[in-house]
DNA sequence: AGCTGGATTGGG
DNA sequence: AGAACCCAATCCAGCT
């Protein structure tokens, strides 16, 4: 290896696309490709310099980066301020290829287990359980982080796009899977701009002052009386379900469980303020003063996003409970001083990826420009707006008795192509297929249990136990299988908005000496950044004077994901757009 | 003591 | 009013 790099390296005939990052010890190693994918270079740096010279190199070749890890990589490169514009995740991209359908061959990669694992990023924002365990004997499960590894899996993964049916959208996947990873990490560093002062005032507001330690909040004693008075037991147990369960059953109410639901179903004087006691412990146990001291530092809050954390490619959250913002909470989401957020979700995402899935032009029709179920009440479909999205949420998650089984028949009717692709992937996977979503990430294959049932009830002495347990674990596959191609090709989507939309704003102008500066970091504290993601919708922290711009580029970035996965079809993907100081919504 | 599963409520 | 898909987090009960 040599020392530097060097200039030579930008005078070579070969521009380089791709870096690919090890370690060994304190040493990176560095392996500069080239489009073709030649080596061009190997460059031996000391851990102290990687940051300046990955500065360098995004600045003059702008490569894509290729790593094992994304955050065990770039958490510490934005500490240092430097900020990357495209990589290749090894780990999340291994996943998704290994199991996609449209790779023909992917038993190399299926053989190099060693790849499989979750991301070696500590769940928990203390920094002092990492240091822990560095200590430790057995260190946590992860991929291989040298560069000869991530070589080697580099060259299996781009063998094996190109054996793929469309190794162009599967490419296209991967991108938008490792720019997903970057943006997660970033999000991480900036954090959700969170008043403290705000949260704490409402809990105050509702809970009471904050007790003691190992008391309950002034306002939940209060209510918890009250309930115990009409349950006539000063003793009553309100936090254990069988035992509430038995006391209610004395005073007369005969639930089975003791649900918001089912309670709603009697008239009795407990009911009311056990409903309330109830909204009031959810509150303080989940998002109440220990929550507020756990995750939210200097007014941010920094969860631990998960990219590809669920099967059909949505992120997940590890602490925190990022991806459950409770609607109250919203009030304390809020700017810094001099910004703005702006705060974009997608109307009926989901429905109009499906219409887009299946060239469905009735259905895209319904959808243009307006709200989607509106536009099937107007096609005359069915005759109310309730009535348009419980039949098309049926028809995506598969359901079979009640009004929105009622409805499928009309629905089949008016859209016939958008209801075949979810039909056709039912049928699939209750047959014990893998289905695909737009870009290609494949189902899971079904268990080697549910083979084993579905086994058992082709026997010859099977008893009709077998057999209907058979029928119903087919069944539930099918409803998955139906699920999974348009809650992925959704989650797709978003990707790609995202990807863009971080692209539309990195190329903004920073905010001039005079101007307010946000709390967020080196890279982010200057301009704006995304600052959440949720499903379908994202929240961006700007300075005041580029938040219509922003909300330009929100909308711009929906209308280019949209074109990248499905071209011309006419298919739009409305937004509704609030600039505002708070996340709350409308 | 620590793990797992159920119940519940929050999110899409 | 619920059901139907994907989740996380909490507390409690029951188990090892």
């Amino acid at each position: 290896m040599r020392a530097s790099a060097g200039t030579s390296t930008m005078d070579s005939a070969e521009p380089i696309a791709w870096i690919v990052l090890g370690r060994a010890g304190d040493r990176v190693d560095a392996v500069l490709i080239g489009a073709e994918g030649g080596e061009i270079e190997r460059v031996a740096l000391s851990a102290a310099d990687l940051s300046s010279r990955v500065g360098d190199w995004e600045d003059r070749a702008a490569p894509r980066w290729v790593w094992h890890d994304t955050p065990s990589w770039y958490a510490a490169l934005l500490g240092d301020g430097v900020r990357v514009a495209r990589c290749h995740d090894l780990r999340l991209s291994h996943a998704i290829i290994r199991d996609s359908a449209s790779v023909g061959d992917a038993a190399a990669l299926r053989a190099a287990v060693e790849w499989d694992g979750g991301s070696v990023e500590p769940a928990t924002p203390d920094a002092a359980q990492v240091l822990f365990s560095l200590d430790e004997a057995t260190p946590p499960a992860g991929p291989p982080d040298g560069i000869d590894a991530a070589l080697r899996e580099f060259a299996r993964q781009r063998s094996a796009i190109a054996s793929s049916d469309d190794p162009a959208r599967l490419r296209l996947l991967v991108a938008a899977e490792s720019a997903g990873a970057l943006i997660a990490v970033e999000m991480r560093a900036a954090g959700l701009p969170w008043d403290a002062a705000a949260h704490d005032r409402l809990l105050t507001d509702e809970l009471g002052p904050r007790p003691a330690p190992g008391a309950a909040p002034l306002r939940m004693q209060e209510v918890a009386a009250i309930v115990r008075d009409a349950l006539g037991d000063p003793a009553a147990n309100l936090d254990s379900q069988p035992k509430l369960l038995r006391s209610l059953h004395r005073v007369g109410i005969p639930v089975e469980s003791t649900s918001k639901w089912a309670l709603a179903e009697y008239e009795h004087p407990v009911i009311a303020p056990l409903l309330e006691y109830r909204r009031l412990a959810r509150l303080y146990t989940a998002n109440g003063w220990a929550w507020l001291d756990e995750w939210v530092k200097e007014d941010r809050f920094r969860p631990v996003y998960v990219p590809g954390g669920v099967v059909t490619g949505r992120w997940a959250s590890s602490g925190g409970g990022a991806l459950q913002l409770p609607r109250q909470l919203r009030a304390a989401v809020r700017a810094d001083p001099g910004w703005k957020l702006v705060v974009a979700d997608v109307a009926q995402l989901e429905p109009r990826v499906l219409a887009a899935m299946a060239s469905d032009t009735a259905l895209a029709g319904a959808a243009r420009g307006r709200d989607l179920y509106a536009g099937i009440v107007d096609s005359g479909v069915v005759a109310a707006r309730a009535e348009a999205k419980i039949a098309l949420l049926g028809a995506m998650y598969g359901a079979t008795t009640g009004d929105s089984a009622r409805l499928l028949p009309r629905l089949r009717s008016a859209y016939p192509r958008a209801m075949a692709l979810v039909d056709e992937a039912a049928r699939v996977g209750d047959e014990g297929g893998v289905v695909s979503t737009w870009l290609g990430r494949s189902s899971p294959p079904p268990s080697a249990t549910w083979h084993e049932v579905q086994a058992r009830a082709g026997d010859v002495d099977s008893s009709s136990g077998d057999e209907a347990r058979a029928r119903r674990w087919a069944r539930d596959r099918g409803r998955f299988t139906r699920n999974f191609v348009v809650q992925g090709t959704a989650a797709e989507w978003a990707l790609a908005w995202l990807a863009d939309l971080r692209g539309r704003l990195a190329a903004m102008p920073s905010v001039g000496d005079g101007d307010a500066t946000a709390r967020s970091g080196p890279v982010f504290d200057r301009r704006p950044h995304l600052a959440l993601f949720l499903h379908d919708e994202v929240i961006v922290h700007v300075p005041e004077a580029v938040a219509p711009a922003v909300a330009d580029a929100v909308r711009a970035a929906a209308a280019g994901a949209a074109r990248l996965l499905f071209g011309a079809f006419p298919i739009d993907f409305p937004l509704d757009v609030r600039i505002s100081d708070t996340a709350e919504k409308s």
